[in-house]
DNA sequence: GTCTATACGGAGATAGAC
DNA sequence: GTCTATCTCCGTATAGAC
């Protein structure tokens, strides 16, 4: 229901050589999460790219559709972790487990993109869309934790909702410090979200 | 030592009528928040004001002071926090959790300062100054819960530098969903991150 | 303390050549 | 697929009147 294609054709493009749209998006994800979307220029992606502010014009109708197709990568697939049947087919437990480690492995394997999402602000319809997509995102895993508070899987004297806003805290702010080519690895990574999650820093008795 | 004077004076002021320093501060810090720095205009600012753009000008010797006055008060109030009483002479597990709920209290207090913060991307040489005073703040409380955890009073699993990262997530992500207007007030909020933080989600046997 | 008028550069986007 | 040239609008900032 995109409106953007994603044009991810692993065969070689023909024609003559240059740069493709995911190239030109790539460049421009950069860029926008340094200097924010607004202020990031034409020419800025164009002399990123070593060629001219005119030629980006032929990858892309406008500037709003290179943040357009990023964000709607980073969206689809924090949905799709939803859709997987780990997180679907178990006890409400270990779902949830399970789709707090998912959220990291996307957070990590689109860094840029997702950074860009959650940054954000609504301040076109374009982005509103976005927004209200990674609303109902929230809102389904709010439902996630709320259905373990019920079962008694989860503590129950906080609430439910400042308990989501807390983890995700946790979870997007990922985005602000996490450098792949570092040396703490994806799992290792979501180890420790789970284990504060669920455990706490204080040692078990 | 900050070039940024805060002109905080309760005294009312004498002369002709209109807006002082800090007012027109508080509408650039809003419109930053909204907007990105680099994206919002004078423009913008003095017509959310009511005002002419070169009347700004008047107040403050240009954009960039807007904010660094913001930047100032609001790493000004953190850094405040380590030099209470509290928050040095405890046991050191005491010691964090107060620091902890003393984070949400300024970031509740200051929460349009501290946002705008935390989204400082390092542009220009004076965001790199902030963004500077800022990692010597996160660098103490990473300090304080390696402490901690030698002394036995956090879990030993876990590498101090990620749990530091994970739980200033949970905190700085407030400024993306906490309103001062709402139900939920700061001493719930900063007994959830503790809660969350020690003992985690599931229910203690 | 605020105004109007203006300087000057850079923004997004288009036309049309190669 | 990329270029140069150009359109039109808006950016920060200043000068000087009231």
């Amino acid at each position: 229901m995109s409106a953007v294609p994603t044009t991810s054709k692993p065969a070689p493009r023909r024609g003559r050589p240059g740069y493709d749209q995911d190239a030109v998006v790539a460049a421009a994800v950069e860029l926008f999460n340094r200097h924010g979307y607004e202020a990031t220029s034409m020419g800025m992606i164009a002399d990123r790219l070593g060629i001219s502010k005119s030629a980006i014009y032929h990858h892309v109708p406008g500037k709003e559709q290179l943040l357009e197709v990023a964000l709607d990568r980073a969206i689809s697939e924090l949905e799709a972790v939803l859709d997987r049947p780990a997180a679907r087919e178990r006890p409400v437990d270990q779902r949830l487990e399970y789709v707090l480690r998912a959220m990291v492995g996307v957070l990590v394997d689109e860094l840029s993109n997702v950074t860009l999402l959650l940054r954000v602000r609504g301040n076109t319809p374009m982005e509103r869309r976005a927004m209200e997509r990674r609303r109902a995102f929230d809102h389904a895993v709010a439902d996630l934790i709320e259905e373990a508070a019920k079962s008694g899987a989860l503590r129950s004297d906080l609430q439910p909702r400042v308990v989501t806003r807390l983890l995700f805290g946790m979870i997007n702010w990922i985005t602000e410090w996490y450098r792949p080519d570092g040396p703490l690895r994806r799992e290792e990574l979501g180890d420790s979200v789970v284990a504060i999650a669920f455990d706490g820093l204080r040692p078990r008795g």
